[in-house]
DNA sequence: GTCTATAGCCAGATAGAC
DNA sequence: GTCTATCTGGCTATAGAC
């Protein structure tokens, strides 16, 4: 039993460490441009290799956006401990975390029209589910927050929450930082602050 | 000279046909995965006559791309015609074409990170020209509106430019309408809302 | 479960007749 | 310049030895 688990324990090491750098050639060249040969030389194991831990590409692609899925409600769970925090200052925090992982080039992109691959995560039970309860999380706090008074409450909270999940995929920040001119705690900060309030000069 | 110029303006009506077709097809599937043989069969010829229009996949996308630049480029000079009209205006006008382009299903997708592709457009003089003159006046609008107050000054024109740009391929308005809740006109300034005032309550 | 080697396929690009 | 037919390379996926 205890070598079962070490075994187990052995290639859930593995496992983490293939879905890691799929993660990272997810970031750096989307799905489409990213190669299971590159994938397994990346691991530095054989590629027959690879398809005993995961069935197809697609399935790889849908480890790692469970990868981030997890990540993210981890921020979203910390955040909601925070009893004293104000419901826009929670999203705030989890829109800053979005943002970060993007600039530090761990923020797998996908491409959204690809049916397979849509088909893949729509069939994934735990990234539905993890997709779900991030969504209810960030639902109720932007109801709140309009409830405050601090998000405008003239918009639908369908539309807030889409306008959230838009910046993780956002293509300024890393036009910023081929840019050159800002660092990444400047990017965060313009990028949140367009988010937030517009482009329009606020009074 | 005359039956010359005709067989001209056969060839261009016929290349014209080509680069709307892959335009629509760029839209509707993204460069990857559309393949040369759609192309040719939706515009209905082979695709070894494709080929002698365009020597490559890379150079029909780009092709599309210089038909959208020149798009944007008559909307801006028209904005620029406008004698009366405020700088804000002009920009709120320009961003409004683009949301208008993507919800009628004809805004080009490309990923962003393919290299061969970023190179062929880097190397397309037409396509360079016409980003420098859309981004030029773009530029001056963003200044001269902070200049009155209209938009934030805090900010620099680079960003506003990148933010404007990014609207261009912003997920949701393609989002908000596979919802189903509400019209293109709805969606159109709601998203236009959140570019210009942000997230956050207006006071 | 790991490897080498290869099957099978698909899409971009081309040859050559007309 | 248009076609049919074909080449070519690369990529996903698998067979089969160890």
């Amino acid at each position: 039993m205890a070598k079962l688990s070490f075994r187990e324990q052995v290639l859930r090491v593995r496992e983490d460490a293939i879905v890691q750098s799929v993660n990272r050639l997810l970031a750096e060249k989307g799905f489409d441009l990213m190669t299971v040969d590159e994938v397994a030389a990346d691991v530095g194991i054989a590629k027959a290799s690879l398809y005993k831990h995961f069935p197809s590409k697609e399935a790889l692609a849908a480890a790692a956006m469970v990868r981030l899925l997890q990540r993210a409600a981890a921020v979203v769970e910390q955040q909601a401990a925070r009893s004293e925090a104000a419901p826009f200052d929670r999203l705030q925090a989890v829109i800053r975390w979005t943002l970060e992982v993007q600039l530090a080039g761990e923020m797998p992109s996908l491409p959204s029209q690809n049916s397979t691959l849509r088909a893949e995560l729509m069939g994934n039970r735990e990234y539905i589910d993890l997709l779900m309860q991030v969504s209810d999380r960030l639902g109720e706090w932007i109801v709140a927050a309009q409830g405050d008074g601090s998000i405008d409450g003239r918009l639908p909270p369908e539309v807030v929450l889409y306008t959230i999940y838009a910046r993780a995929c956002d293509p300024v920040p890393s036009f910023l930082k081929a840019g050159g001119q800002f660092d990444d705690g400047e990017i965060v900060d313009l990028v949140m602050r367009t988010c937030l309030n517009g482009i329009a000069r606020r009074d």
